[in-house]
DNA sequence: CCCTGATTCGC
DNA sequence: GCGAATCAGG
């Protein structure tokens, strides 16, 4: 697989959503983990908070990188310091996104625009931006990245009553994915328990996938199919 | 162990 | 430019 500018476009939408190098990698499919956050790196998709790095107050040079690449640069008098957590916005009370399920769907959405802009605009800091990122008035940063990217509709993961159950995106290699539910219904999700090394489900799900044959002529109530039959329980 | 992201470096 | 290998924290 090669970075076409579509593919592009959805690692970079989805880094800045807070997807995880992982999950990113299982979306795009072809790609390994490494390779979205190598490419994230290269298009300067910079660091969301690594559970590495998140020192920045290294008083004694800590560990620098056995290898340094590339000398050091030149000297840089920062007087602003660089705003890697988002800012205390005043009063901001952070609104609880709360899904509701049974919202219409299509409907105009209410751009988050700053409402209370009633008040005269600080100078500095402008807007903050999807990923709770500050974007910073010209001067004091790089591109200017206005093009709005035409970012594909993806299925947002609502939290409903989903919320600590195992969702399609939980799904890994080693995660029984047997089915709870009915597709469809809002709190539809996955087994999640530990797999049956070398088989899709746990141990209780394998036993229910495989059975064992019996002779012929055997009668036997038909067993109960992941989903598509009639509803059970 | 599992997960994470960061970095390096041969290709 | 790419991404596997490696590192290192949670």
């Amino acid at each position: 697989m090669s970075w076409t500018d579509e593919r592009i476009d959805q690692l970079k939408g989805m880094w800045e959503r807070g997807l995880t190098a992982s999950q990113i990698a299982e979306e795009l499919g072809g790609v390994s983990r490494n390779a979205v956050i190598g490419k994230a790196h290269r298009l300067g998709l910079q660091s969301r908070p690594s559970p590495v790095k998140a020192n920045d107050a290294p008083k004694k040079a800590p560990a620098p990188p056995r290898k340094p690449a590339s000398p050091a640069p030149a000297v840089e008098a920062e007087a602003a310091p660089r705003p890697v957590a988002p800012a205390p916005v005043a009063e901001a009370p952070a609104p609880v996104r709360a899904f509701t399920p049974a919202a219409a769907p299509a409907a105009p959405a209410p751009a988050p625009v700053a409402e209370e802009a009633a008040a005269k605009p600080q100078p500095r800091i402008v807007s903050v931006g999807p990923g709770g990122f500050l974007r910073q008035g010209p001067g004091d940063q790089q591109a200017p990245i206005p093009p709005a990217p035409p970012r594909r509709l993806v299925p947002a993961k609502p939290s409903a009553e989903i919320a600590g159950k195992t969702s399609l995106l939980d799904l890994t290699e080693r995660i029984c994915k047997w089915p709870m539910g009915h597709p469809g219904e809002p709190d539809f999700h996955f087994c999640g328990e530990a797999v049956n090394p070398g088989f899709p489900y746990c141990v209780e799900h394998c036993g229910r996938a495989y059975q064992a044959q019996l002779p012929r002529g055997t009668r036997r109530p038909p067993p109960p199919l992941p989903f598509g039959g009639p509803r059970v329980r």
